[in-house]
Formats: C-alpha cells, structure tokens, sequence
RNA sequence: GUCCCAGUAGCUCAGCUGGAUAGAGCAACAGCCUUCUAAGCUGUCGGUCGGGCGUUCGAAUCGCUCCUGGGACGCCA
C-alpha cells in the first residue's frame, strides 16, 4: 500500500503546480473511510487557498488529468479525488509478494546488528503468578518476536522480584507461624498465606516492620539461615513459574533478578558518590531531581540497605556493559512511571547517553470490582488455574464440534492459551481491564480463537485443493479485493506495532484480516472449477501466511485444523 | 494538595500524525449448513463521542477549563 501511495503522491505532484513537496502530498494522502468511494483519496481542502479556487473544482479537474497503469479509475467526489486501483494487476502483486517471502513477508533491516534488552514478566518470588505479570509477560514476548521482525537482536531479561524487604517480611511470618510441612506441600499458596498474615498483624503491631527490616538487613549481610530460607523460596516459586511460561511457550534469556545485583549495589553507590550526586536526607541517601521538578530518589535507607531504585540502576550499568543495548525496554505496571522517569534521569545526570534510549512501556491495571488487585490484601487470581480452565473449554469445544480432530490436546492448548494471550494483547496496552473469567474464555467474536478458525478453515481448503505450487493471475472482484488490501496492510502495522511498542496494532489488524477473509468465504466458493480458481488459492494461501505470521508475533500458535 | 492515565452504543472496545454519513464484537431479536470447518456469515435494534469554551474551511481526534473514575507522590517493589 504504501508504494501505491508514493505513486500516487508522484502522479499528483506531476499535474499541480504548488510549491507542495511530493512528502507533504503524501501525507495528505489518506484511506476512505468507505471502500466504495475508492481505494485511495487526496483532500484538496489545502489547495483551496493557495489556488483561491473551491476545493471541489480542484478536485474535479485533478481526477481528469491524473493517469497510471495502476490507476483503475479517478474520480472526484466532491472535495476529494479518490482512485480506484487495477484490482487485477495490484492484487497480482501483493498476491505473489506474499508468496515469495513467506513468512519474511512484513519484514525490515532497520534494527540489524543491534541489541534491545526487554525486562519483562519479573514476577516476585514467593507470590503467586498475578494477572498483572502475565500482561508484562505477554506483551514483552510479542514486543521481541515484533523487534526481532525488524532485524533487532532482542534479550529478554526476567528480572525476578527475588530480593527486598518483602522476605524479611516472610522471613519474620514464616519463623512465627510457618510449617515446613505446609510450604513443602503448597509453596506458593503457603508463602502468600504468611505474606498476608503479615500485613494483617502488623497493622496493630507496627514493630513486625522493624523486625522484617532487620532480617532483610541480615539476608544482605549473608546471614547462614536468613540465605537458606530466601534460596528455599526462591527455588520452589521458580518450579512454580516455569510451568506457567511453558503454557504460555515464553522462555527468556537471562533470569537475574533483583538478588544478582546484590553485589553489584557498591559500584552504585561509589558512582554516584565519585559524581557528587548522593546526598543526606532525612538519615537516608538520595538524589535530588528538583530540576527536573521531581521528588529525589532513594537509594540508600537510613538503615544502610539498598533500594529498589538502587538495584534498577546496578542492573542498567550491567545490562549495558553485558549486552551494548541499543535500546533497554521496561515492560513493566503504569503505576511505576514516576519510579522510571527518576530512574533514567538519574542515569543521564551520572552521564550515560545511553539513558536516553531506555524506555518504560507502561500497561494498565487488571481491576477487579474497579480496584487494583493488591497481594498484600490476598485479593488475587491464579493464573494457572485461569490458563487450565481455558484449555479445558477449548477441548469441550473441540469434543463438541470436530470430535475426530487429530491431536486434540495440542489444539485445545494452542487455543485455550491463544484466547487469554489475545484477549491480553487486543487492546491498548495502558487501558485497564476490569479482571473477567469469562471475556477471556470466549472463542467467539474478537478473540484468539476466531483468527485462528479462520486460518483452521483456510488451511483446510488448501488441503482439499491440493496444490503445491501457488501463482497468482490477480483477481477483479469487489470480495477478494477487501482480503488483498489487508493483505497490503500487513507491513505497514508491524512497522507501527514496533514505533508504538503496542502489540495490539497486531491483534486488531488480524481481526480485520480475519473478518474479511470470513466475508470472502461465505461469499464465494473458492474451489469453483473456473478460470480464477488458481488465483483464490494463490490468495488463501497468502492470508494464510499472513494470519500465521501474524499470530507469532503475538506469541499466539496457528493449529491448522481446530 | 501536586503530578500521570482514562471517560465513544446496555457491556467490552476500535477510530492511524484533525478530514467525507462515528465503526466492530458481546448482549437482544430475525435469518443462513444436501456444496470449501456455523469457533462462521447476513440483517434489525442501539451513540447530544463526560460537560463547557477555544483553534480551524473542518474536531471523537489539538488547546484551556470543569466534572467523574483509576493510579503515583522518600525509607514497599
């Protein structure tokens, strides 16, 4: 589409005679909003005044004089020339473009031969797997698989929540009222039992906290029992998320958490220290922003342990030296925008360049009752059981409507697991969803599920019509016309996917992929013995690689019979 | 109190850097399987785009302001 819009651009360029360069033409060029009015239009609005003529006389004189090869027609309607294309011959094009580069198809070199580093999915040890994690996992997994489409090396980084205050929390709950028997059995549900315990009693004990404070003190110290419990948490939560990023077929290449860092906190420290940044306040050490009108940093407690902040800024340092990233991506809750805006100021102000190019991608909360879901409170909801669910349901479906299907337990998974990554990823990522079982378990509508139908029913076609070889002669008809200009569509979406860091650019271009192909189906028989039917295949084919393709990047698999 | 998000159909949301009659899905109702998978398709119903002012030939889109909801604001992460 977009080469259509240069031409296009060009051919104006060449009839007006306006100090407008063919780059301002073409971004005026727009889609109409109704495909009957044309496949493309330009708004003569602005050439109203520097002709002093109406916009609608211009136009009607443009769409005479303008001509191409692939210019069908040109027509004016009212103040817009609007062009249709020689569907035959563009779709020829897209048609056999598609088939050529397969799944390469969509594909740039823009990021060759360098480094993005994504933390992302960083879950915090000791608690179960939340809803929020799971957008952070999912979104950082497409944003790679996105990146990497664009010629980036992407490392994705799990930046555990291995480390902090929270285990001297568990520390202090597990030796007053923990069973070793309990948190063997269930460690996870037990541990989440003793965090909540915790917070409730320190309510009318306040000195809970300062105990908590000293056993993460000695944990930092390397204290023998303190170490052996934090490790003994450590090692059964991480059993724990391994059988979640498996479901979700998400691996990662480094999982150092917060705790790697623990002996990386010094050379912080002394940085900031050599640069004069630290300063004393209120018996802790900090970085002042007031330039920036923001409210300082803290790096050091009054207690001497280190902070959150600090450890993001030892791991910043060391992603650099390890990796050279080009960009570092923070695939992390819109409730910590403050947090990173601090963070990278405080990195430029030590006079890292490289600070510029990091970036906090925010998401929206999951809610539950219009309230974010806090741990503290125990309000959560296991993902696991939530991704179970979902694969149980797609296997009743499967049972119920395609009961001889092969391998039934692979699709039920490829599709339970596709409605929740999908039903995460469809929507703007900063939107807050409102946590609901049953919108993430439908297979109807805009879901997962539907794209992935629609590439089942493709395919099927393909294995009926039973041709190895594809070639396109291009089509003429109004129906397959909607599916091919999807088709075109493709390249310039993942372009913006990666320039917004939004996946759901992806998911709702698939939905539209989806619906017009759907629409062509119902309409027209595509292995009618005629003289196009070579061409319908040529284009079925291509959705398919497209919806494929498509759906990888989301993280999202394509059974090919469902 | 200060700052950051958001407010579009009964519900969940699209609407690209302002442009032609504001679009989907769900729900409700009415249809379509002796022909390529009905997890699909077609149609009906449904909107003062939170309110107001402004910029513009043109505003759901930009600016200001108010209202509502959510979040963040130094020893949690």
């Amino acid at each position: 589409m977009e080469h259509l819009k240069e031409i296009f651009a060009t051919v104006l360029k060449d009839n007006l005679e306006s100090d407008l360069t063919e780059k301002d033409i073409l971004s005026l060029i727009e889609k109409p909003k109704i495909s009957e009015q044309g496949d493309l239009a330009f708004p003569c609005f602005t050439l109203a005044k520097t002709f002093k003529k109406a916009p609608q006389l211009i136009a009607s004189e443009l769409a005479n004089k303008l001509e191409h090869p692939l210019f069908d027609q040109v027509v004016a309607n009212g103040p817009y020339v609007n062009v249709f294309l020689e569907k035959r011959q563009v779709s020829r094009e897209i048609h056999e473009k598609v088939l050529q580069e397969k799944d390469a198809y969509g594909s740039y070199t823009i990021g060759e031969g360098k480094n993005i580093v994504f933390d992302t999915s960083s879950p915090n040890i000791a608690k179960p797997f939340s809803m929020g994690h799971l957008r952070s996992t999912v979104i950082g997994n497409s944003l790679a698989l996105i990146v990497e489409k664009l010629g980036f090396n992407a490392i994705k980084v799990n930046h555990l929540g291995d480390w902090g205050t929270q285990f001297g929390k568990l520390i202090v709950a597990y030796k007053l009222w923990g069973d070793e028997e309990k948190v063997r059995n269930q460690p996870i549900k037990e541990l989440l039992d003793l965090y909540v315990k915790f917070h409730a009693e320190a309510e009318d004990n306040p000195s809970l906290d300062d105990e908590a404070r000293a056993w993460f003190k000695k944990l930092e110290e390397g204290n023998e029992e303190a170490q052996s419990l934090w490790k003994w948490f450590r090692d059964e939560s991480l059993k724990e998320f391994s059988k979640i990023y498996e479901l979700l077929n998400v691996d990662f290449d480094s999982y150092s958490g917060e705790a790697f860092y623990n002996d990386k906190m010094g050379r912080v420290i002394d940085l900031l220290n050599e640069k004069g940044l630290l300063e004393e306040s209120e018996g802790a050490e900090v970085v002042k922003l007031d330039e920036y009108d923001l409210p300082p940093t803290l790096i050091k407690k009054k207690d001497g342990a280190t902070l959150y902040a600090t450890r993001d800024l030892a791991a910043a340092l060391y992603r650099q030296d390890e990796y050279e990233f080009d960009q570092a991506i923070y695939i992390v809750g819109h409730e910590q925008s403050l947090h990173f805006k601090q963070l990278f100021l405080v990195l430029e102000k030590m006079g890292y360049e490289w600070a510029k190019r990091m970036v906090h991608v925010p998401f929206g909360f999951i809610l539950k009752d219009g309230k974010k879901m806090s741990t503290r409170k125990g309000k959560v909801v296991l993902l696991e059981e939530v991704i179970k669910e979902a694969i149980e349901l797609a296997k009743n479906n499967i049972d119920e409507k395609n009961p001889d299907l092969a391998n039934k337990e692979e699709v039920a998974q490829a599709v339970g697991v596709g409605a929740i990554i999908f039903h995460d990823l469809k929507n703007e990522r900063l939107n807050n969803v409102e946590f609901s079982l049953e919108e993430m378990l439908k297979f109807e509508g805009s879901t997962g599920p539907y794209v992935q139908y629609t590439f089942a029913r493709a395919c099927s076609i393909l294995r009926k019509a039973n041709v190895t070889e594809f070639e396109s002669s291009g089509l003429n008809d109004e129906d397959s016309w909607e599916v091919t200009k999807m088709l075109m569509n493709f390249p310039n979406t993942v372009l913006r996917s990666y320039e917004q860091l939004e996946p759901s650019n992806i998911a709702k271009y698939l939905l539209n992929l989806s619906q017009a192909f759907n629409k062509y189906y119902s309409k027209v028989k595509i292995l009618n013995d005629d003289a196009d039917q070579m061409s319908r295949l040529a284009l079925v084919k291509a959705v398919t690689i497209v919806l494929k393709e498509g759906l990888r990047l989301l993280g999202i698999r394509s059974p090919e019979a469902m």
